[in-house]
DNA sequence: TTGAAAGCGATACCAC
DNA sequence: GTGGTATCGCTTTCAA
């Protein structure tokens, strides 16, 4: 391993001043500098981050925590906190937590161990104290409390929009799937498409789900048809379930959007792929990733934050499951 | 925060003493264990793994660099990964290097800085010079080159089983589609699919692709109608581009698998969803991932490595886009 | 403009 | 059994 000694040794000069010219910061001679450099790339040099860290007492890692990267919405997140952050040269500390106290905790905790200078958290346990205990700048992404700078979509007027897109193209005895009841979002969803149908002037029904897994979508799929064989629209939980749904539907013989209209939520990448086309409600995934990093990183830069809790909107995204006009 | 020191005051003995416990190695006597561990709960304290990283020159972080999460089989992987490197105490730093050589390079770097114990790579340029630079052990995963401990799945073979399956079941004008040339596992299946056509009596017509993102599969699909619009049996390159030939064929009007047949690869979970629902080769991405992380494991700490090269068996999963019997 | 040296928070050697 | 202390690789004060 090649150390800032290595380089002094060669450059000729002390530790001191090739940390100078490696930070950019103090004085340093114009020749000095250059003999550093040549030295740097000669020997290929690059700093060690943990020796840095140790000194700073920060490092230049971001703890990112998910429920579950298996789950189509979240990697969408990722993926534009990923390429948010990496633009200022942070990089990725990643932790699944199955929705699993223990585990978050655990998380969080090596989070810290390790000298990271933010988190950004995905995860349902956001009430729970270990975060109130937290240090670092914290930003929740698709989550909210009270305490905590969040970026989220609005769920309830999603709920509202999905519920409200169905009765408008003619559904008039609508199936809604609950989602998983210890998923605030999903709450939210749920009590903005009941505020919505309660003031219509159509039957309804909930069919609770416990869970957003592929191996158990069919299943609610199928329970809603047998349940409620004379659904003519699906507000589905999310656009697993709603794709699981069409899948049932017509399995079932049901054509769509003729005799059921079905609408998902999320807009993730393969409800584009199903067949028919899955209408849903769109979050920008991607873009409320990128926003919690931006966030972020004006936290931890200090600077005044403006804003520390970020509503993007949703959006109704017309295809093929429900009805024209 | 909270350090050894305090922790030492506090308990009246020696930092010394306390690291002994804390490694549970050396001697400490009983009580003295007693007093330093109630220390060390009063105080919740925890030890910076920097500092320690920084004395023993390794940390418990495990570096993974992927193509692109984004792409669902993907977070399999990962996610068999983590479950598995988690177990051991292990952290994961993640990177999305979009087949992107700068992009790979400043993540191994990362990685090496952050003093990493290990690495495991989803990428392309493995025969990029940088690989052979690193000093940490370092697996591959659904990759293969000469060099290196690999775990990877049987393309090859994958592509045989998929070309066989369509002519066994009656497929005779068959399309296949190739997928990027610059990803080797995709070369392999090719090259699998192709030795079993050449030597069968069917036609077949390829279609070149140069992506797996899911903007552009819907753009293959309808390529490949277009050109081919006689086409009984589609080899579709992964399960993405499969379930949009799916949607594709449909909106054609064509039956499946009376008219078409179709078969995927991978068998992502969502491949379980569609309508209907898509026979395809799986790749056991989870276990994949599983194994690539043991068998660093067993890199790390220096136990014989019986076998460098964990080939993993492909599967054909029957649904119902071909043909029974 | 440069260098010497004191830390950062752990670990582990060596002495007692 | 326990404690003192050098050390890991870097940053930053302070003096020269």
């Amino acid at each position: 391993m090649v150390t800032i000694r290595d380089v002094a040794k060669k450059a000729g000069v002390s530790v001191a001043t090739v940390s100078r010219v490696l930070n950019d910061n103090g004085y340093v001679g114009a020749d000095t500098r250059k003999k550093v450099m040549k030295a740097i790339e000669e020997l290929n040099y690059s700093p060690n981050e943990v020796a840095r860290s140790l000194y700073k007492r920060e490092s230049r890692l971001i703890g990112l925590l998910l429920p579950d990267i298996t789950n189509p919405f979240f990697p969408q997140l990722a993926r534009g906190v990923e390429d948010e952050l990496s633009e200022s040269g942070f990089r990725l500390l990643l932790g699944n937590s199955d929705e699993h106290v223990q585990k978050e905790m655990d998380y969080i905790q090596t989070f810290i161990q390790n000298n990271v200078v933010g988190i950004i958290s995905a995860t349902n346990h956001v009430d729970y104290h270990i975060y109130n205990e937290v240090k670092t700048p914290l930003v929740l992404l698709d989550r909210t409390t009270d305490n905590h700078p969040a970026v989220y979509a609005d769920g309830r007027e999603g709920g509202r929009l999905a519920a409200r897109t169905l009765i408008e193209k003619g559904s008039r005895k609508i199936t809604i799937l609950k989602g998983p009841a210890h998923i605030k979002p999903a709450r939210d969803r749920f009590q903005g498409a009941i505020e919505e149908l309660s003031q219509a002037e159509v039957d309804f029904s909930v069919l609770s789900t416990t869970s957003y897994s592929f191996e158990e979508a069919l299943g609610w799929a199928k329970e809603l048809f047998e349940q409620f064989p004379d659904t003519d629209g699906v507000i589905a939980s999310n656009d697993i379930v709603g794709i699981a749904a069409i899948h049932e539907a017509l399995k079932r013989g049901k054509r769509i959007p003729e005799e059921v209209q079905i609408i998902g939520y999320d807009d993730i990448p393969q409800s584009r792929l199903s067949y028919p086309t899955l209408t849903t409600i769109r979050q920008p995934a991607y873009e409320m990733g990128r926003e919690a990093a931006r966030l972020l990183i004006t936290m931890i830069r200090k600077e005044t934050v403006t804003q520390s809790t970020i509503q993007m909107p949703v959006e109704l995204i017309e295809r093929d499951t429900t009805r024209k006009g």
